[in-house]
DNA sequence: ATAGGATTTGAACCATGGTTCAAACCAAGG
DNA sequence: CCTTGGTTTGAACCATGGTTCAAATCCTAT
């Protein structure tokens, strides 16, 4: 039982520290990375400012662990999509709705996507470089297919990721529409942007509403 | 011969400022707003901190004016297109050509537009909204005349201002692309995206690349 | 209960970087 | 010349805010 009685001190660490990434993103959010200042963070969660540094090395680490959060729902939604078979449309409309909400709705809804990583975010780069190439992988299946209309994957890639990231400086949960309803409109959108004219009019943008599950289990919060 | 002089005065310290803000729109778009000191532009400029602040009352002042510049261009874009009336579609590929280019292309290309005005941007918002608008309502129109697919222009304008504005984080001006080819891209795509399918054959993105004039005369460097 | 480690506190530390300022400098004009 | 006002300097000022730390507190095991 020694596992356990370890695991439950974890298991209480790791609570905390979860609830302190919860304000932090929110706080991020709210006030943008810079304007937020540890004391805010801290205030938020009903600690002190010196505590904080008893969990998270720094500021840096705690962006670092935001942004990790929602590159995990990101890695889960391109596993999920590659596991069904469909045709890249589908896909690639799946994929902009999954992201638009992943980015945007539930609790932790991070900004931090927008902030660029310091030097320590070596690793997070190249997630996101991941990310990246399995969205234009997608693309290319497209257009190799011959559903998509030629084009250069890479860019229309960043067209597509201007527009679901963008989401982050204007989106507010209150709002008059939910995310869901802002991706299905945005894939419905960009998606025909890429579609041969001919399939255009067959697309249906209401099926692509994935369901997002929670971040990953096996995302680690150990700094 | 009064007014000779005094303007000759004028002259040589708005070439100042200008030599200035060239400097700190090229140190933001470098190393980011946040990461730019007072001390960085001026030491491009070649002169020292205190003097800066001779020519500029602060840091935020240095972003505005930055900002501004970039409006005005914009501005001006959105004027040369309400003159001649063209349909939608070919107005809104302008303007997405049109904005790639102002915000990339030039010596002053401005990161600024991407960064969140301070209090005293009241003004500067108001412009952005202003464009906004008339982005929307190029879109509205698209809608009433038919060849537009029916949308939410509110929704499809975010859309496209973040395929846009997103460029300015990854669009190097020594890359493979121009900023007028990942503009005729964009616009290629987004118009498609935006047109009804049995239109979308028909639409020509290399008659899109507008001139892009040099910010209006009018735009006062008068801090 | 009590020792020992985990946790929390609050104050202080300190680098960064925006900002100010008095003195020096450098034209032109008288 | 020498005065005047626009310009420049360099150093210092100082608030902000991330970070540290030793002491206090709490929890758990023996």
């Amino acid at each position: 039982m020694v596992q356990t009685k370890a695991e439950a001190e974890t298991l209480r660490v790791l609570e905390k520290k979860r609830s302190i990434l919860d304000a932090a993103s929110k706080t991020f959010r709210e006030k943008g990375f810079h304007k937020t200042g540890m004391r805010d963070v801290a205030a938020r969660v009903g600690m002190t400012v010196g505590n904080l540094y008893y969990y998270f090395r720094n500021k840096e680490d705690l962006l670092a662990f935001c942004q990790e959060e929602t590159l995990g729902r990101l890695d889960t939604l391109v596993r999920r999509l590659d596991a069904e078979s469909l045709p890249a449309a589908d896909r690639l409309g799946r994929l902009i709705v999954g992201h638009v909400r992943c980015l945007n709705e539930g609790i932790p809804g991070t900004l931090a996507h927008l902030e660029i990583p310091g030097d320590g975010g070596a690793d997070l780069r190249a997630r996101r470089d991941r990310y990246e190439a399995s969205l234009r992988r997608i693309l290319r299946e497209g257009v190799a297919e011959g559903s998509f209309v030629p084009c250069d994957e890479k860019v229309a890639a960043m067209a597509i990721l201007g527009s679901v990231n963008w989401t982050v400086r204007w989106f507010r949960p209150d709002g008059p529409a939910s995310a869901d309803e802002i991706g299905r409109a945005f894939a419905g959108q960009l998606v025909r942007g890429l579609l041969k004219p001919e399939l255009a009019a067959g697309i249906r943008p209401e099926s692509w509403s994935a369901p997002i599950g929670p971040g990953p289990e096996s995302t680690e919060v150990t700094s």
